[in-house]
DNA sequence: CCCGCGCAGTGACTAAAGTCGCGCTGATAC
DNA sequence: GTATCAGCGCGACTTTAGTCACTGCGCGGG
């Protein structure tokens, strides 16, 4: 990891979070930002640690998740470039309520507390912008808290399923067709439960005719019979 | 329910939302309020509807809420006097995310989407609060994040247990006694579970020797033991 | 070439969670 | 008094989830 001082307006005025304000605001902003660059797996900081400013990912991919003692990990949300993380321990003051790690190279600009704060007071509509951010994040935490708590496993995994066919699937003769762009242990990750149970799943999903498994090829043959799963509860 | 327009001072005083603001500034905002009164049992609000404004409880009790298509309940949290409900919506403009219902007759202070919005604008110090009072949602949210992926009914309920008995406990001979406040389909609720593996549980400690039971009459026989069985995972 | 390693599939098993149905009890209403 | 109803106990059962141990495949490095 390295951290340099360096000029941010560009980055920062991509992030969305300050779309609305004047340059000369970016930039005086922009002189109190630390940019950080993180490679691929590393840690950007650990549950439980005491927190010590706003991190805003302007490039890259991060992977916020909170670790059990017995290993298992349950994947809280994926933030791309333009999203702050650990918004909320900056104003709170507590500690980090889970862990984050780069999961592709990465650019962090990073604002200490004391500045983000004293730059908030003066740009009221940043603390707005801010606070709509963390309600999207709310919004996501309710939905996972949702899911582990109303669904099934191989519910959850047909959604994530459809998502990823929504976003990168491909028709064909015989269905909808696509790469598994995840690792069976990720997935669990996401889902809160082990790769056994992916795979499994899976399995049980072909047998019943539903799709077509081969490694990560996935190949879709009856979308409204995996739709109809979804229904059974939510 | 009924609404009319009234002085809030006193009562936005008491919320700490609003604590550091002059009399005069919390009088124009007063200005802006109105008050609801509900009973019991009755809806605030349901999940999916538009929302409209900030609500702040002012008096009695309220419970957050998501329901399954299957009646299941996952309680998010229990807020009394002070406590700011549904911030979030007020700023990303989404629908409410969950459902919201007073388990004792409550008076609700209700401020509309823009004139919070203005107020804001005006007073950054009250935008940081509201942030601050959002961050500590966020974290309970992942507390029960990580409850539900991570942890047996069982360990869930022993910690709840041990909440109460150290709220309201009381040492005697034969240990520590409270009484339930809560049913068991309540504490189901809470712990996104049906009521008989309450029952079960229960019981099961009891034949355990760390508990007895008795109606809603409980005895903590051996806190070493149950505080064990939370450190098996986490 | 072979070794190691990450990833995936699988069988056998245990434990946890959830479902269904019924019966008991104590309070409240009529 | 008795009808009613919410709350609870409990047995029998099914389904999900999770664990353990092992196999096999493909790939890249030594």
């Amino acid at each position: 990891m390295s951290a340099e001082r360096i000029d941010l307006a560009g980055v920062l005025q991509k992030t969305g979070l300050l779309s609305s304000l004047t340059p000369p605001e970016v930039q005086l902003l922009a002189t109190r930002t630390v940019r950080k660059l993180f490679k691929a797996g590393e840690l950007l900081f650990c549950e439980g640690e005491p927190c010590s400013g706003l991190h805003i990912v302007a490039q890259g991919k991060v992977r916020i998740f909170k670790t059990s003692m017995s290993g298992r990990e349950q994947v809280l949300a994926v933030e791309g470039p333009g999203s702050s993380i650990a918004e909320l321990p900056v104003f709170d003051g507590g500690p980090y309520p889970a862990s984050v790690v780069a999961i592709e190279d990465s650019e962090i600009a990073f604002i200490s507390r004391r500045d983000f704060h004293a730059y908030c007071m003066e740009h009221p509509d940043v603390a707005l912008k801010v606070l709509a951010v963390v309600g999207g994040r709310l919004r996501r935490l309710v939905g996972i808290i949702e899911e582990l708590s109303f669904t099934t496993i191989r519910q959850r995994l047909v959604s994530t399923l459809l998502k990823i066919a929504q976003a990168e699937g491909k028709k064909t003769a015989h269905g909808v067709e696509f790469l598994l762009p995840y690792s069976h242990q990720e997935i669990a990750n996401q889902l809160g439960t082990v790769r056994e149970l992916i795979s499994r799943n899976l399995m049980r999903l072909q047998a019943e005719g539903l799709l077509e498994v081969d490694a990560r090829h996935i190949v879709i043959k009856n979308m409204s019979g995996l739709t109809a799963l979804l229904e059974t509860s939510a």
